[in-house]
DNA sequence: AAGATTTTTGGCAACGTTTGCATTAAACTG
DNA sequence: CAGTTTAATGCAAACGTTGCCAAAAATCTT
């Protein structure tokens, strides 16, 4: 039941291989007519050519690699349904891989994907650390990073704007009247983590709100931590009204924290997430937070690399500027609507 | 810049193409100092054997296809997840493809795996129709099933059990004192759902409830779906205190629905998903859910197409169970607590 | 020390494509 | 109609491995 050949389809079709071949790809060199024939014999008996075969000529293997932590993660696995999305188009597949940021594991990956000999590599939100340099001077094929989390000249990217996103999340919270503005970060010391406590300190400082050290605390960007941090920042003689949190999932955590202690979101307790996963929008209250084109990056970030794998130009780096996505979770402090409340009544 | 082969080691080691195979892979036909010699050689040169060549003369290419609809499903990323790590543990990769549910698309990831002489496929979730007949009819290569939505005499298959869990959850809120249990499943036609359903039932008349057909209602196993069913039942003259939802997303959109009406949960409605996703036990109130251990579902469909892979026996069909995992989304329905209430001041 | 073994190596034909070059057949040219 | 161009095909050499078979080298046997 061995799987056919060019050859079969040749010789029932009377023809040389190459034609067959050439059939097969519509070369203009064939005739109408029989290419016709050897497309309609290769259909009807099912032939695929071999990839592994075709691409051991040609060099060219019409794959790409993907690396992420782990798919688990809803934002990564929104990326890389962008990414596949964007491949499947353009006739690339794709291989994936989960690093769990475990080295050795990511050694392995990257030695698979050069045996594989895949055209182009696409890392996500890596902190890129044994893994890229290695795999930069070794292998030549184009890679593209995507919210990486370090600089790097050397490979293309395409990153969001986390400065703009938190600026805009922090301004938010500050216009509903908080002073007392609280971020829960990522200790993983990720340079995301960095760029949007830095968008919140200048979103304080535009409102006039005096940056304060110990509203910032750090979770581990999933719930868990973000319960812990919120915590602390409960535990302030002077707690904060309203939190900036690093992404949904610490919001997540948080609001869950926030719930056992018996806060309400919003009414004692103003959050705001950042990434806009599919599930934000269903919490209870639903979570104001920045979107990130999340299939949309993947997106961008397979077409920056299929572009440099066809040899064009292409971006260095793409920016992708986050939305505000203003729901339910921030409403004014408590403060601030005694005081309009008392206006109002002696209005 | 060619990347090099084992002739160029051959070369520089002093040995013919054949001792160099046999070196890298350690064969035992070869002496142990040139063995050492040759792998130091390499090694130092960076030397990656290439995956396309090997596979042309073995006919194998240790790489698996997994086709699921979308990966952006939390579910379905936990299960591809648990592919991916056991597959990588016995030097497999994987190719992974997003079919959307769109028979083109389906048809075109068929054809991708077949060029690319995958050595086996994983299908999730899939309602199985176009793809599966075609696939199984063509490809000689194992494949395995998991949660597929059509009994399948010809493939092998891991799937939880369904009525079992469904069973447990419905039996959970009836022991709770409810006996108006609604369910809101999958209008998709699925398998499951009607598995689901089935489970239901069966509770239901082990509890000595009756079974009232308005109680059912279908989403599409999707918080956006489980909303307007919530409403369904909700405007029924005789809601329902409790409800089953088909799965964690639903039960998501239930909860938010619930919430927007004035509904408190547990205290006025009761709800319990199926699934387990990790975002459940940080909802408000943590979601009461049937878990599916989902990445262990796609390490053990790994397994068994990697065993068939190999030719050795593999169980046709894996069975897993669910287990209910109790959290706060349910109590005893309003009635029963204002009995109970009466009972106790009575006493 | 000459066979007889046993290790270790090398040669070479696959595997299934693509592609440059040569060849043949067909269609123009003047 | 011979000579030329053009269109269509075939040949054969890659591509980088593996694995069978033979050859060579080393090690035993008496």
């Amino acid at each position: 039941m061995k799987s056919l050949s060019i050859k079969d389809i040749a010789k029932t079709a009377r023809v040389s291989n190459s034609t067959v071949s050439r059939a097969l790809r519509n070369s203009p060199l064939v005739n109408r007519e029989t290419g016709d024939l050897i497309r309609r014999i290769a259909e009807d008996a099912g032939y695929r050519p071999s990839a592994a075969a075709r691409s051991l000529v040609t060099r060219r293997t019409h794959t790409i690699g993907v690396v992420v932590t782990t798919i688990s993660d809803p934002f990564v696995a929104d990326v890389v349904s962008g990414i596949e999305d964007a491949a499947e188009a353009q006739g690339f597949s794709v291989f994936l891989a989960n690093s769990h940021a475990e080295p050795a594991r990511e050694k392995r990956v990257v030695r698979s994907f050069e045996e594989r000999r895949v055209d182009g590599i696409i890392v996500t939100s890596s902190r890129v650390g044994s893994l890229h340099v290695s795999m930069l001077s070794r292998m030549e094929v184009p890679i593209v990073l995507l919210n990486n989390q370090h600089d790097n000249e050397a490979a293309h990217s395409v990153m969001i704007d986390n400065r703009g996103g938190s600026f805009a999340a922090t301004q938010h919270l500050a216009s509903h009247g908080h002073r007392r503005i609280g971020y829960i970060g990522d200790r993983g010391g990720y340079q995301s983590d960095a760029e949007r406590l830095s968008g919140y300190q200048a979103a304080l400082e535009a409102a006039g709100i005096e940056f304060d050290p110990a509203l910032v605390v750090r979770g581990d960007g999933r719930p868990e931590g973000a319960r812990e941090a919120l915590g602390q920042l409960l535990s302030l003689a002077d707690a904060p009204t309203g939190v900036f949190c690093y992404n949904d999932m610490s919001a997540l955590g948080a609001m869950h924290e926030a719930g056992k202690r018996g806060l309400r979101i919003p009414e004692d307790l103003s959050l705001v997430g950042f990434d806009d996963l599919y599930i934000s929008q269903y919490l209870n209250p639903p979570l104001t937070t920045v979107r990130q084109p999340m299939t949309g990056m993947g997106r961008m970030a397979t077409e920056t690399l299929l572009r440099l794998i066809a040899r064009e130009p292409a971006p260095p780096v793409v920016t992708v500027h986050g939305e505000l996505i203003v729901r339910e979770s921030v409403c004014a402090p408590r403060t601030a609507r005694a005081r309009s409340a008392r206006a109002r009544s002696a209005g």
